[in-house]
RNA sequence: GGCGGGGUAGCGAAGUGGUCAAACGCACCGGACUGUAAAUUCGGCCUCUCUGAGUUCGCAGGUUCGAAUCCUGCCCCCGCCA
């Protein structure tokens, strides 16, 4: 049975809402998906990150595999268990922590800077067909990760949905060197579902990664590809653009040639104009470290395209603002009355419940806007709501 | 009144003859952050006609080629003793 139900279809775009089931319950869709990368979203406890609206989260392979250990959290019964969440878990391969031990974050690499806090990282030996060596950062010792190693780690785990092991192939490459690596990654999309068909959990989907770069041809290939093959789901991964538009249209390539009947996930992406980019282009689920990095970086998301929908509460200006982060919003932060006032003093003199409270009203935020994204697919009111949201309407 | 310690850029605090416009921290200003080794990180922060120049290290003198650093006097502050 396929997983996800498709209830509407936007005829303005390529939009759906639909519900995603897995073994651990539906995901409505198209949704967001908080990172707890280690088995946390950081700051919050599972109830909280439920309470704001989101049905699943991501947790992360390689992490996990290096601490706690997979096997450790198989004993305690699995992620679900382990975290004490109960919904739907998906787990990310490890493949965008081999990017990031080589070129840091996604803006550094894109731009072509030392990664800041090099010192700190550790390093990628060897990346060739058979898997990828790298140094643990936890205690330096040699480590190995291979599709099999990957998925072994995720069946583990038990996670619902599963992404293969891919690479994330960076911004600054040649064309050649991508369409290589994304042949590789297609050849470990196989040894992935070789290794799930035999030991894998039934119940576990398995999603492809499309690969590609911003190159029209491969990002095609790369899709049909992953598209034939036996996979649940599809992903799209890897550098989509130094520049929004190029994103969507990177996007939207790969979409054009997917098939509507499994779900698509964006990965890595969830600033709010791009996510209803995203939806538009047909994708299901989002995931992003953003909402919530910047919520511990003192930043409060608000219905502003003009400030990139975010406030830097950390700023002087703030200290006697006795309003809340915009008027009018519903999350537990707001309408329990803080002040940015009380926020930016919380967050400047390092109170966990400063980032916490800040987390909440973000992922709030996203849930909100991925909740009338999904309400106008159901109500085929996507385009009017739409452009409400990107022209500033609060969600 | 005596003894001791101290006055350094918005604050705290290094520096104790030259490489000092002066470490470092805080505060402040600005930037970054999109499959999270991030409660992280980068830059600025005396003034200006600014890849150079000018004024600074309680105040005023002095020694010296050269002083935040040494000497003299003065003014404050803190501790202890009277």
């Amino acid at each position: 049975m396929a997983p996800l139900e498709i209830l509407a279809t936007d005829p303005g775009s390529r939009a759906r809402a639909g519900v995603l089931r897995t073994a651990h319950g539906d995901i409505r869709t198209p949704a967001f998906v908080p990172l707890a990368t280690k088995a946390t979203v950081r700051g919050l406890v599972p109830a909280e990150v439920a309470s704001l609206g989101h049905d699943i989260v991501l947790g992360n392979t390689f992490h996990l595999f290096l601490e706690p250990g997979h096997e450790r959290i198989a004993r305690f019964g699995g992620l679900h268990r382990f975290m004490g969440w109960d919904g739907p878990i998906v787990t990310d391969s490890g493949g965008f922590q081999v990017f990031s031990m080589g070129h840091g974050t996604v803006a550094d690499e894109i731009k072509g800077r030392a990664s800041h806090g090099a010192e700190r990282h550790g390093k990628v030996l060897r990346i060739d067909e058979d898997g990828v060596a790298f140094r643990s950062y936890i205690d330096g010792s040699e480590q190995w990760m291979a599709p099999e190693t990957s998925m072994e780690i995720q069946a583990a785990l038990g996670s619902d949905l599963a992404l293969v092991f891919d690479e994330c192939t960076p911004f600054n490459v040649t064309r050649e060197y991508t369409a290589r690596s994304t042949q590789r990654t297609h050849r470990w999309l196989d040894r992935c579902l070789d290794w799930h068909d035999r030991h894998g959990p039934e119940d576990q989907l398995v999603y492809g990664i499309v690969q590609g770069g911003v190159h029209q041809d491969l990002r095609v290939e790369s899709a049909e590809t992953i598209a034939a093959s036996r996979c649940d789901g599809i992903a799209i991964g890897g550098s989509l653009g130094a520049e929004k538009d190029q994103m969507y249209e990177v996007v939207g390539w790969t979409t054009a040639v997917l098939p509507p009947a499994r779900p698509r996930h964006l990965l890595g992406i969830g600033e709010i104009d791009d996510l209803v980019a995203g939806v538009r282009l047909g994708i299901d689920t989002f995931d992003c470290a953003m909402p919530t990095r910047l919520g511990r970086h003192g930043m409060a998301l608000v219905p502003d395209p003009g400030r990139r929908w975010r406030i830097d509460l950390t700023a002087a200006r703030y200290a006697d603002d006795d309003g809340p982060i915009f008027d009018g919003c519903p999350c537990p932060c707001c309408a329990a009355g803080h002040t940015r006032g009380y926020l930016r003093y919380l967050v400047k003199n390092k109170e966990l419940t400063g980032l916490r409270l800040l987390t909440l009203h973000n992922l709030a935020f996203v849930a909100r806007v991925m909740q009338r994204l999904r309400q106008a697919v159901l109500d085929g009111t996507l385009g009017a709501e739409s452009e409400a949201l990107l022209a500033g309407a609060a969600p």
